[in-house]
DNA sequence: GCTCAAAAGCTAATCCAGTTAGCCAAGCCC
DNA sequence: GGGCTTGGCTAACTGGATTAGCTTTTGAGC
């Protein structure tokens, strides 16, 4: 019989669509060999089981999500940057479902590796914020809100949390100016 | 044997505090018929299985989580009523972590109580918000918006997002104002 | 108090995904 | 070409969910 010619990032990669397709709570070896054209227990020799499957998931999609917000920073600054950096955030989270929600999970402490894929996102959203001028001290309040409400908005738009589905697109830009418009007055009004 | 003297309710309020305790994830009829002293099977004689299950303990959450918003909300208004709601709205997602979690899943669209449960705290932030004389065609985004604050912070915190514990509270209480200040610009200013 | 039907709990058995063990072929290094 | 490593397989085991069917409690009506 021929090989399959797996790897550790092809099986990554596969879960990733898995999740992605039908969401991160289907996520099982068996969907990810079947999509691989491979028995179950194949995957064993690439992965760690099904936590293991669950973390490369992770840490593909923290090295994606960080990826794809650099880039939208880039070339950027100010408000225009929230804004790029703002738009791709909930881009990624509505086309790549499950590999957003797979950031939504808390890693094993020790396991430093996610750890620092995970904080990429937010180094990109620190750098277009202190692009605001904002005071050091005051910086990680101001990204918390930030994050929060990206996030927040993804989660319930993911979740169908939002009940009627039109103007959400409206919604969410009203949401991004306001908060250029507190950053802006933090920033001309320090405490 | 004697008998144990379940009931529906009696079955969500364990699996809650399981869903609490130990994490929505863990919540199996395993462990629910367990810490009820009972064997498994005889839990179907009162919810419809696992997912009967995670349906019930999203529907308890829902009412408790819509009767302690509306309790924040109750004899006050403005500002004081938004940071009673936004107080008690992230101590409930601290103190009932699988409660709250369980609230952020999509219910079958045609369960339609369950969708008027998860409805009940978006009216309470609708009356709160309406309170600071938001123009009708706009509430539905300043709700969005608050919402996603809210629940972007309480889950970012819930799962760890936040890198330093410390003074987690000062940027809650900040990001609150943030928003009272936003609300107040566009009900001086409507568009 | 007695009868009996419904309800509530149990055990036994089935299903399914995850996992482990151990076999065997494919590819590679010499 | 020989032999070692690697990658995939099948078979077997585990644990939780679920179903079937039994037994006992309970409570309504007499």
């Amino acid at each position: 019989m021929p090989r399959a010619g797996l790897s550790p990032a092809a099986v990554a990669e596969a879960a990733a669509a898995v999740a992605d397709a039908e969401g991160l709570g289907a996520l099982s070896l068996k969907a990810v060999a079947h999509r691989l054209g491979v028995a179950s227990p194949s995957l064993y020799k690439h992965v760690a089981g099904l936590d293991g499957l669950r973390r490369e998931v992770a840490m593909l999609a923290a090295r994606e999500f960080g990826e794809v917000l650099g880039s939208a920073a880039m070339g950027r600054s100010g408000p225009d940057a929230l804004r790029a950096v703002a738009a791709a955030y909930r881009e990624f989270a509505r086309t790549r479902p499950g590999r957003y929600a797979a950031l939504n999970t808390a890693p094993p402490p020790e396991d430093t590796e996610v750890a620092a894929a995970f904080w990429r996102p937010v180094e990109v959203l620190a750098a277009v914020l202190r692009g605001f001028g904002i005071a050091e001290r005051d910086l990680v309040d101001e990204i918390r809100a930030v994050r929060s409400s990206l996030h927040g908005f993804a989660d319930l738009e993911a979740t169908g949390g939002f009940g009627l589905p039109e103007d959400v697109d409206r919604s969410f830009d009203r949401m991004v100016e306001r908060s250029i418009a507190g950053l802006r007055a933090r920033t001309a009004a320090p405490r």
